[in-house]
DNA sequence: GAAGGCTGGGTAATCCATTACCCGACCGGC
DNA sequence: GCCGGTCGGGTAATGGATTACCCAGCCTTC
């Protein structure tokens, strides 16, 4: 593996000059830069990126730490992450933390002891190392979920008015027992779209009853079982509210044993506009999140964060978008 | 950030015994080890990785560049490597190539300057960087899809033969015009899958035509485009073989678009079997591969490798399960 | 023609953890 | 009581790129 001062033998210079000429500085004679770039490609020279990072004490990486790679939410996130960090040079790492906060940890520490630039994560809500990377300056950004106590800069949805609207189309559509499945207590999403839920309830005078709420992990498995539970009652919802895609394949599953129609014999609304979600009988009516927005934004928060610290704290929050379609119709 | 002489200062004992007593060497007092590990967490300290790798001349980290992070497949075949890897303590980066040569060099660079263990690939098919890995004896396994001109470990399915086994049921059903969807010309799978559609049709004696086969990017608008055009043609097929899930979406919605009913205007089956495919309308019959299998097959084989690089090359070749469902019953 | 200013490029310090090498202390055996 | 061996732990070399600092040579300017 050939190194810098091999290069800088065959070019005949020092090494400072082809660290200088490789990384583009400007006092290098142009005549020695490309005697050195020459020699580079010759030896097929790659810069040993641990000794490069070391001195500079910083790699030009974002770690992203999502908590589902099989959540097509987090993967559009992760899309658009990646498409404003390569702009500028940087790479992405992407690391699947699994909604479990050991995981979660386990990269943190590895983004610190790494010493990339900053972190972009989704934070699965249970204490979390993110007061480290607070500690040791390392920038970082929180997306869909804001931090338990912390004071920095996130990129959410407005979530909470997004279910208040969903479940204010069903009542509209006039389903009158409105359930709703969503993720644990704690994970700051799942709380709000239940709150969203309520408010929509609360506004048109509707009795909100635990019986038709269910929660459960953010995975088909999941709303599975809720959805079973919700529908063997003797009065079981006629409408559903379902957090997010990856429950939504749950509560059709279930609804499908159940040989309960949707849309017909019930209405259902879900988070996420999965690509599939027009392609099932009925299409759904879904809440779609501004995915890659999110992601790009996060992304341009961190960079400005990585150039400077001591800005303060920003919150941007966008909008999701209901889109109707066959699924709440009665 | 608090370096290892700051530990050890704080410890009473040297650099050299703080990183024996981190790293659980055994010829450590333990009353000093424990002194050591005391000090370190007083202090937060999270060792330089930079530093370790540049002096052990690696990291414990694995690189999986895939060519979709939205796709399923892939997503799966993370999850897969990830559980192996970390079973024995090495971390898993994602890299997302997004099927563009380009991209995979960038992220093989990278890999190479950041001094990765071990590289797991699904190849774009393009000339790649993967000579390069070679060269620097980095170990690395190709995943899905073989690496041209290389002689490496690699992991595949037996995907041909699936191809040819999805056809031949289309023509047990009764089908008797078959088309087939597939990826671009020389990218393996694409180009195995074809095969092994024409080996059906030619053991069943279906005459095999170029009208009724389209190639395109595997993704969803590639495969919208490929079915409008193959279904406006005066004798359109009455099944069709597609690909991979993503172009599934695209198929489907163009049938819905040209109101052809799958199933049962048009046999349909597909390859992977999405979260998805059996709450569509009609359920599809689908080639389901083994992706998790696949993920964890090529880690343990790139363990394997970076144990021992000079172990002769092995192919795994896994089987593929086709499920019937109601989208290839006449 | 000499002094001061630039410029391009070399020398060597630096980043920090790991580990080869070495040394002192203690043990057992004769 | 002395010697060889063991064990624990310290000193310092090491990995490779970057960059602060310095110097030689040339240009300007009075």
């Amino acid at each position: 593996m050939p190194t810098i001062s091999d290069v800088a033998a065959r070019a005949g210079v020092s090494t400072a000059t082809v660290s200088r000429a490789l990384n583009g500085k400007p006092t290098v004679d142009p005549d020695l830069a490309s005697r050195v770039r020459a020699a580079a490609t010759e030896l097929g020279y790659q810069p040993n990126g641990p000794a490069r990072n070391l001195r500079r004490q910083e790699a030009a990486v974002v770690a992203l730490i999502i908590s589902d790679v099989e959540n097509p939410f987090f993967t559009a996130i992760a899309r658009g992450v990646e498409d404003v960090a390569h702009e500028v040079g940087y790479s992405v790492v992407l690391c699947n933390s699994d909604e479990s906060g050991e995981k979660e940890n386990r990269y943190i520490d590895i983004a610190i002891q790494e010493r990339v630039a900053g972190v972009i994560l989704s934070p699965s809500g249970t204490a979390t190392s993110v007061a480290k990377l607070a500690n040791r300056g390392t920038a970082y950004v929180a997306v869909d979920r804001p931090l338990p106590g912390q004071d920095s800069d996130v990129v959410l949805v407005d979530t909470r008015q997004a279910a208040r609207q969903a479940t204010a189309h069903l009542i509209a559509q006039g389903y009158e027992r409105i359930g709703c499945v969503t993720g644990p207590t704690g994970v700051r999403t799942a709380d709000d779209r239940l709150a969203g839920y309520r408010d929509a309830l609360k506004a048109a005078r509707h009795r909100s009853t635990p019986k038709l709420v269910r929660r459960t992990e953010y995975k088909a498995a999941g709303a599975h079982r809720a959805t079973l539970d919700l529908m063997s009652q003797p009065e079981p919802p006629d409408a559903l509210l379902v957090a997010n895609s990856a429950m939504t394949v749950g509560v059709l599953r279930a609804l499908q044993e159940l040989t309960i129609r949707p849309g017909t014999d019930v209405g259902l609304v879900s988070f996420d506009d999965a690509p599939w979600a027009e392609l099932v009988d009925p299409p759904l009516t879904v809440v779609a999140q501004p995915a890659y927005e999110i992601g790009a934004a996060a992304a341009r928060l961190l960079l400005a964060r990585i150039a400077d610290n001591s800005r303060p704290p920003t919150t941007t929050t966008l909008g999701a978008r209901l889109i109707e379609r066959a699924s709440s119709h009665l």
